[in-house]
DNA sequence: TGTACATCAGTGAACGCGCGTTCACTGATGTAC
DNA sequence: TGTACATCAGTGAACGCGCGTTCACTGATGTAC
């Protein structure tokens, strides 16, 4: 067979931005520990070799997997609430809705991993710290005015809690009980609303 | 070697809830997928053969193993929140706190979990669903007689959802970042009770 | 601009190990007489 | 109550497979002259 080696810079970049989205994408679909490194390469067009010239280890590659999908993540939901309803109201309905549930291999991290990142390296748990604190610095502009900065600071975080929680069950209920799946981010949405008129 | 062969039905229930509890110790520990069935077998006194006399499968031991968690876990919320402060914010209280967020090996299994359930099949699906059921239902018998039927009932879910959240959160930040993990709890509980309070 | 050559991304075999599950075998327990 | 024997929980070797990681090798790219 005719084997391509020593690749292009620009096919290095190519191969290297294939495996994060890999990663990223099937850590968020089968879990981090459910996806194995030959799998990622496999999907990325190469062999799991070539995954160790672009990162040391697994973790490494987690921890970059996890920043990239925050990133885009981060950056969809800012422009989609913006260009909806850029208000905290806004935020809750993008948050908590049928449709977040569903977006599992292209959704948010923080929901996808929340309870497995507490078992990895600290590199991953500093790229899930960073990842929080965008996630809340975005709902907190969104707050009125009328709020102080410390109630805006603790209703940022509470609400990213709040959507991670009813996410990650809806999601785990739903196979058993559709109906409690939906009631769940409903509950949740309402709660939130609530709060946000004060 | 002295192998000991067809046991007492005493042992034999013994050797029973012994896999039980350790597949749910291991599991809330290490993940679903970060154990495997010999640790089990090992770490409750048998080897991984004796397993497969009691389980058909591993996905039946993780349904058994979070049923029995979800159990002990409800009674203790139950016992603790009465013989304390038996009201919403009681709740509110024992939820969210950095207690809760330590106990890992032998907290709440949807804490533990949540993120991996989505991901079993529909044994543990409804296992998750029941266990769900049994904590919401807990938290609204405690909410004041104030709110309907339907606002106890959304509260209920709502307040575990953002429990669940908040406490996951907590785990997968704390390496990265001690202070905002104890942020995000102390801003759930506070959300919660200034809803609890109306 | 043309030539010689060092670099290093990627390959694929191999490392030791653990995974979930199966199964022939064992022998104390529990039962039938 | 005593004896004969069927049951079946538990053992441990084995199944095929995938895990994360290492490494000798390849050869086009990119660079130095």
């Amino acid at each position: 067979m005719s084997v391509i080696m020593r690749v292009s810079k620009e096919k290095l970049a190519e191969n290297r931005a294939a495996l994060i989205d890999a990663a990223s994408r099937l850590f968020r679909e089968k879990g981090i520990d459910g996806v194995g490194v030959a799998e990622i390469a496999r999907a990325a067009g190469l062999t799991h070799g070539a995954l160790y010239a672009h990162f040391p280890s697994k973790d490494a590659l987690v921890a970059a997997a996890l920043e990239a999908g925050f990133g885009r993540s981060v950056a969809f939901m800012r422009r989609t609430v913006a260009d909806r309803d850029p208000s905290f109201a806004g935020y809750v309905d993008f948050l908590l809705s049928s449709k977040m549930r569903d977006a599992v291999g292209n959704g948010c991290p923080m929901t996808a991993s929340c309870s497995e990142v507490g078992r990895q390296g600290e590199e991953v748990s500093a790229r899930f710290t960073e990842g929080l604190e965008g996630m809340a610095a975005a709902v907190e502009e969104a707050i009125g005015e009328g709020a102080s900065t410390d109630e805006r600071r603790k209703l940022g975080l509470a609400t990213i809690a709040a959507y991670v929680g009813a996410i990650a069950i809806a999601r785990g209920v739903e196979t058993a009980d559709p109906n409690l799946s939906e009631e769940v981010i409903e509950a949740t949405r309402h709660l939130l609303k609530r709060v946000g008129s004060n």
